[in-house]
RNA sequence: GGAGGCAUAGCUCAGCUGGUUAGAGCGCAGCGUUCACAUCGCUGAGGUCCUGGGUUCGAGUCCCAGUGCGUCCACCA
């Protein structure tokens, strides 16, 4: 059968999407149980529909796909956690759908700013991450449509809400709660931005109502007078302490309201007076509830004010704020006005700013949930790599709040609670359409929808069948590893350690890969608003999946921010095509015979060189993975193939395989050997340029994806030939070296001459100077002396290069001063340590026969150069 | 206000538990193209590792203080 070859160029165009469509076909994507095997199970994120963060969710999916591959490899069996939440862009594209047959418009969906963007967007955006994630080569099984809005997810989310409502856990109650006026839905603490604007700070002042003068107060928001059902001083503050217990008359509405000492006021803030509005301040409804105050809400659901204030009813909040400012001015109620920048509460969707308000909402108590969540990762038994983000979760979780899970939005999981508008009855129960159980009437189903990721945290057991005992859930959870950004670890990581707890009494994951976000090339976080977001499917249009995967893995360290650029990509595309034309040098260069990777029988020193730096790459890389160091790995890989095998394997070969025989045969074994290894050991970084050229090479696996993962082999270490090829390359750098330096081309050959005690050595390199140093021939002997050449020296040998004319004496011995100068710092920094009794005393011994290796080879290399520049007087 | 992070070559960043002559990619300078690759090769220049103290035989690495820049959380009448 003739060998396949591969083309002239590099082109990820041709067969990326084609090698994922077979790998698709041939099922490799299907997770399967094998009691034989370990499973190692990854979590992967529900796609966010905001999704600004395009190269957010490529980072997610690459790092993710790389560990699966990887163990894979390994002969694990393995699983990614699959498929889209209620939050997703499919599910909520499918509900655009459903609304678009019903004959609705976007002004339907106008209230619910996530729709709204479904609209617009179309339907194409839940084919999209799907797209992007096949573009990328992910490993992932998006087959199941189970887990979806209407079926296991539902019915996951129903249990853990029951579950919750009977041991007391989940509750209803009144609450001061964060409430966006443009989405028309209560948003959690998370959910608010804070931005600094620039506002105004009112001074007013109360009159008494004994008619004893007045109390002056300062606010930010005069508006919220209407509401005010007190005034608040510091119960130390002496300059108060007489007109606590006195009462006020409310301007503009006349309220008789309390003067009362809390302390939660300031005293040294302001004129150290605070009007108290529990109906719009969440530190007044608390100062309220210790004083029993009246709660008087004053505006409507989209912040207009209500009807009581006849004056005011249906102006906004900011005409409302204009025309009281104006009243109190004209009544001499303000004293006076002063610029005030603060920061203001915005709702992360809309921007609008959020407006306080009592509401009754559906509760997590979170206090004895947070316990056990604590201790899992106190005891190590979940990790966070890195460990930093240990502090992180703790913190969030030591001062964790009651969480507000309801919300007002048309889609999502319905609150499973159903109240009877005859007796007031409330109910929680799965069915349909449950009557009161008191008086027997229909009842009304809560309107409101879950927190999203009330059920994202139930993902990782939730997709695999729970509550139902399946055969996925017993074999797969709890899940291996969760790798997400840190910037979601409050909302979903420790959410989904806590439930994952209480649920099935078990964790959810054991390790908790966290790496950092994607920026513009200047640093900025990407956002659809700035216009900087890139992506990823373009770039992987113009590069290649392989190279948008390995710039991601490359670049990133864990938990740390990387910048983008096309810079980078352009680089990991250049490797790519460094790999391809290495392979296309292999293939060129291939007998028929070699049906499979296999050593020769004899080894040359330079194979034993470049397999025992092989095996090296192979155990750091591993190691590497296994630390979640998936940057060095990458990098590991990266320097193997280009500087080592390409720059100089390959190179050293070109004479062997020109000599054709045996030597050229054995040669080739060796290529393809090492070739095979390396694509194995990249393979999870560039899964489709590794494929490609698996099946043109001599293979003895069907598809890389489950070729065993290179490891350690303690039989391919040859440090005594890695030492004397070594002795060989510092040789061929050092004559570069003084060929630059004297501009001679390579066209230009010359006469080389070595002289070294390592005879021996050299002889078997002797090939490679004619190649790699433009030599025409080379002399080796233990002892040399030429006349008029240029001389280089390493460690190990002297060399001598004769050329006539270039060779200006004075130069020569300038050069080689210089030489002495430097290699005489280095005995000096060497000696100085050396001569240290507390160095050798103290430090460790394998430090110490170091440092006089170095002294040794120093002394080497010194001495040879006196004996050149002595020869030249 | 609380927590945590970053600061290393012109740019973007590596540098793990202290022991390197402090590295890479890009950029820059010089030379080079029949014979895998110009998406390339060879050679080179370029760094007071933010500042000041401390621990240590030894600090880019650990500790303390300061400066500058992001991040998260809380608060802001």
């Amino acid at each position: 059968m003739p060998r396949k070859e591969l083309a002239k160029m590099y082109n990820p165009k041709d067969f990326e999407d084609r090698i994922y469509q077979n790998w698709e076909e041939k099922g490799y994507f299907t997770p399967q149980i094998d009691e034989n095997k370990t499973p190692y199970t990854i979590v992967i994120p529900p796609p966010n529909i905001t999704g600004q963060l395009h190269m957010g969710h490529a980072v997610d999916n690459t790092l993710q796909d790389i560990l699966i591959r990887w163990k894979r490899m390994q002969g694990y069996c393995t699983l990614w956690v699959p498929g889209t939440d209620h939050a997703s862009i499919a599910t909520e594209a499918k509900i655009v759908e459903s609304m678009r047959q019903e004959g609705l418009t976007k002004d339907d969906v106008g209230r619910d700013g996530f729709l709204e963007r479904a609209w617009d967007w179309k339907k194409q955006y839940g084919g999209r991450i799907v797209k992007q994630l096949k573009k990328l080569g992910s490993s992932c099984d998006w087959t199941r449509e189970r887990f979806t809005l209407d079926e296991g997810c539902s019915k996951a989310v129903q249990e853990v809400f029951m579950r919750l409502y009977k041991k007391g856990l989940i509750y209803r109650g009144k609450r001061m709660i964060n409430w966006c006026p443009h989405c028309l839905t209560s948003i959690s603490d998370v959910e608010v931005v804070y931005e600094d604007q620039p506002g105004s700070f009112w001074h007013l002042r109360y009159p008494f109502k004994d008619g004893s003068g007045y109390l002056e107060l300062a606010t930010t928001r005069p508006e919220t007078l209407l509401g005010d059902t007190a005034v608040a001083v510091n119960p130390e503050d002496e300059r108060y302490k007489d007109v606590v217990g006195k009462t006020l008359i409310l301007p503009l509405v006349g309220r008789e309201i309390p003067v009362i000492a809390d302390e939660y006021v300031e005293k040294d803030f302001g004129t150290g007076v605070v009007k108290i509005t529990p109906a719009h301040d969440p530190n007044d409804y608390e100062v309220g509830l210790r004083h029993n105050l009246e709660v008087i809400n004053v505006m409507t659901d989209d912040a207009h004010i209500v009807d009581d204030y006849p004056k005011y009813a249906g102006m906004d909040r900011y005409e409302a704020r204009k025309a009281i400012v104006k009243d109190l001015e004209e009544q001499g109620f303000l004293v006076r006005v002063e610029p005030y920048t603060h920061s203001v509460g915005t709702c992360q969707r809309c921007h609008t700013t959020v407006e306080p308000r009592v509401s009754l909402q559906w509760f997590v108590s979170m206090k004895e949930l947070a316990g056990p969540a604590i201790e899992a990762v106190r005891s190590g038994d979940i990790r966070f790599i890195p460990e930093r983000f240990n502090k992180n979760y703790f913190h969030w979780m030591e001062n964790i709040r009651d969480w507000c899970i309801s919300r007002q939005l048309w889609w999502g999981h319905r609150i499973p609670a159903f109240y009877c508008d005859d007796c007031g009855e409330t109910v929680v129960t799965q069915e349909k359409n449950p009557v009161c159980p008191k008086c027997g009437k229909p009842m009304r189903q809560d309107p409101d929808t879950l927190d999203t990721w009330f059920s994202s945290a139930l993902w990782p057991f939730s997709t695999l069948g729970w509550p139902d005992e399946t055969s996925d859930l017993k074999y797969f959870y709890p899940t291996s590893t969760l790798v997400t950004g840190y910037d979601i670890i409050t909302f979903w990581v420790s959410r989904m350690i806590f439930s994952g707890l209480e649920y099935t009494g078990k964790k959810p994951f054991s390790d908790i890969f966290i790496h950092g976000l994607v920026r513009d090339s200047q640093g900025r976080k990407m956002s659809k608003s700035l216009g900087n977001g890139i992506d990823p499917l373009q770039v992987i249009d113009q590069y290649g999946a392989d190279a948008l995967r390995f710039m991601l893995a490359n670049g990133t360290s864990p938990g740390n921010d990387m910048r983008y650029s096309d810079d980078k990509v352009k680089a990991a595309r250049n490797f790519a095509n460094k790999l391809w034309n290495a392979s296309r040098f292999i293939l060129m260069n291939l007998s028929d015979e070699i049906v499979k990777p296999e050593l020769p029988e004899t080894l040359l020193m330079e194979d034993k060189w470049v397999l025992s730096k092989y095996n090296a790459t192979v155990k750091t890389v591993n190691d590497n993975l296994t630390n979640y160091e998936l940057g060095v790995a990458s990098q590991n890989v990266y320097d193997f193939i280009w500087d080592v095998f390409c720059d100089w394997y390959i190179e050293i070969s070109k004479s062997r395989l020109n000599a054709g025989g045996e030597t050229a045969l054995n040669a080739q074994k060796v290529l393809v050997y090492v070739m095979s290894g390396i694509l194995r050991l990249l393979h999870p970084f560039m899964p489709f340029i590794t494929e490609e050229i698996w099946q043109a090479l001599p293979n003895d696996c069907e598809t890389i994806m489950l070729a065993p993962y290179p490891a350690y082999d303690e039989n391919l270490n040859f440090a005594e030939e890695e030492q004397e090829f070594e002795r060989i390359m510092n040789a061929i750098k050092a004559v570069r070296n003084i060929r630059t330096e004297k501009n001679v081309p390579p066209s230009r050959k010359a006469h080389l001459y070595i002289e070294t005690a390592y005879t021996a050595t050299f002889e078997k390199g002797k090939a490679f100077f004619e190649r790699l140093c433009s030599a025409s021939d080379v002399t080796i002997a233990e002892s040399i002396s030429i006349e008029n050449a240029a001389i280089g020296v390493t460690e190990s040998a002297k060399l001598f290069l004769p050329m006539g004319e270039l060779i200006d004496k004075e130069k020569e011995l300038a050069r080689l001063r210089k030489e002495q100068e430097s290699c005489q710092k280095d005995l000096d920094m060497i000696s100085h340590k050396l001569d240290n009794p507390d160095f050798v005393n103290k430090a460790p011994e394998k430090v110490v026969n170091n440092e006089k290796a170095k002294l040794a080879r120093a002394q080497d290399r010194m001495k040879k150069i006196l004996e050149s520049i002595a020869s030249m007087q």
